[in-house]
DNA sequence: CGCGTTTGACCAGCGC
DNA sequence: GCGCTGGTCAAACGCG
């Protein structure tokens, strides 16, 4: 911390020169008809006395996997300050990156919300945020002026907070709602450049399209993601339209 | 003392 | 069927 960030230009990271960042995505099978993704973290409570290991994820049916929203930023720490509390609970090293990626949980009961973080391989200065499940709560944070935001849950004060963005010099969506084939890279690959049609590696961010961003904003404050400033253009990177509709059951 | 981080182990899904 | 990788758990540890 304590970065200077001050010889940094507000330049946009959506140059996804990192075809292995394994940010690519998918989007998930739309079977859960779950309305509310939340419960079913209790749902067995017997903590298996033999098993240290209990049934992390429910052995009969998949974990039903909640949206997803990833995005990068430019910043030189990796876990960013979006205004809730987040507890670590696991860090893994990923394939294809030298850097770790960390996992976080919101640390409010009753919110299931995750987070994934990963330092780009290819450009260190770039952070990969990734975003699942949205907030039942207010940030326990109170947010600052200008904001007045912040009250689903959100990490629209995220984008919104100058302070933020001060930190951060750029942040671009990525996507949302990945699925779990994404393990090889020709996959992700096949699936970044389904989203880089939207976004060529040469294009700049601000020059996205309008619709991409209306999208994606639509996208994100349905799903409490986004309070405010969405139509911002920093909505560079957004996935097709089609797969939106998909996510938009909520 | 409480909360958050670290770290090793385990499990499930997927590809070969 | 086997191996690899990602994701999660939980105990131990550290810090305020």
């Amino acid at each position: 911390m304590s970065s200077p960030a001050a010889g940094e230009s507000s330049e946009v990271v959506n140059n996804p020169t990192t075809p292995n960042s394994s940010i690519s995505s998918s989007s998930n099978e739309g079977e859960e008809g779950e309305d509310g993704g939340e419960e079913e973290e209790e749902q067995d409570e017997e903590k298996n006395t033999n098993n240290r290991l209990k049934a992390k994820k429910t052995k009969g049916q998949k974990r039903q996997r909640e949206p997803r929203f990833a995005f990068m930023t430019k910043s030189e720490v990796d876990h960013l300050d979006d205004g809730y509390r987040w507890r670590k609970y696991g860090q893994k090293a990923v394939k294809n990156s030298p850097y770790p990626r960390s996992y976080y949980r919101c640390t409010s009961a009753g919110c299931g919300v995750k987070k994934r973080v990963e330092r780009s391989s290819d450009d260190t200065s770039i952070v990969v945020t990734t975003y699942e499940g949205q907030h039942t709560h207010p940030s326990p944070i109170t947010p600052r002026s200008g904001g007045s935001l912040l009250s689903g849950g959100g990490i629209g004060h995220l984008f919104a907070d100058p302070a933020f963005r001060d930190h951060h010099q750029s942040v671009l969506p990525l996507h949302h709602h990945y699925n779990q084939q994404h393990h090889h890279q020709q996959q992700q690959q096949q699936l970044q450049n389904a989203y880089m049609y939207n976004s060529a590696p040469s294009l700049n961010i601000t020059t996205t399209t309008t619709t991409s961003a209306t999208s994606a904003a639509s996208f994100l404050r349905d799903n409490g993601l986004l309070q405010d400033m969405v139509t911002c253009q920093m909505m560079g990177k957004v996935v097709e339209p089609k797969e939106e509709e998909e996510e938009q059951r909520f």
